[in-house]
DNA sequence: GCCAACGTTGGC
DNA sequence: GCCAACGTTGGC
């Protein structure tokens, strides 16, 4: 079992908006970086995602999410109404991957990036060392210390 | 809104 | 296959 941590836009799609979509859960869409891709692809059933909001006031780790299905090739690559559509994408070849994600909780507190960038034991994590990475590995002691801080 | 980091594209 | 140009991400 794996952990990862995946990043969104809470303006777009916030960790609330994941917990209204209940056990029936949501495609992880529209990733498109190679690396991010082949993280989706690594996933399965009942891995444990961090929810990191990015790209707002505060970026922060807020919750989790547990991966409910299967990778499978992403729809919207196909789709030329989709914002997500690429040309480069086929049916026979598909080139982008999507999981389903559901909710599990909020955690107590946000882990703040600033807070997770003072924290020697989280300095060899992938979303601080790839700044630009949006699905990433996390380590079980990663994991557990982020989890302290946000018991603090 | 700016801009640094960095991934992708395409000419050669 | 190199690399300049370009586009995107995401912190600030």
């Amino acid at each position: 079992m794996a952990n990862w941590l995946a990043k969104t836009e809470p303006d777009e799609f916030s960790l609330d908006d994941l917990a209204a979509c209940g056990e029936a859960g949501e495609p992880w869409n529209g990733i498109r970086n190679y690396q991010a891709r082949n993280h989706l692809r690594a996933m399965v059933p009942g891995d444990r995602v961090l929810i990191y909001h990015s790209a707002c006031a505060e970026p922060a780790v807020v919750g989790e999410a547990e991966v409910i299905s299967e990778p499978y090739p992403d729809p919207d690559a196909l789709n030329p109404d989709s914002r997500y559509f690429d040309p480069k994408s086929s049916a026979d070849e598909p080139r982008w991957a999507v999981v389903k994600l559901a909710f599990r909780k909020r955690w107590p507190k946000p882990v703040p990036l600033k807070q997770i960038k003072q924290t020697e034991a989280l300095a060899d994590m992938a979303l601080l060392r790839q700044s630009r990475l949006s699905v990433s590995p996390v380590s079980d002691a990663q994991w557990a210390v982020l989890e302290a801080l946000s018991a603090q």
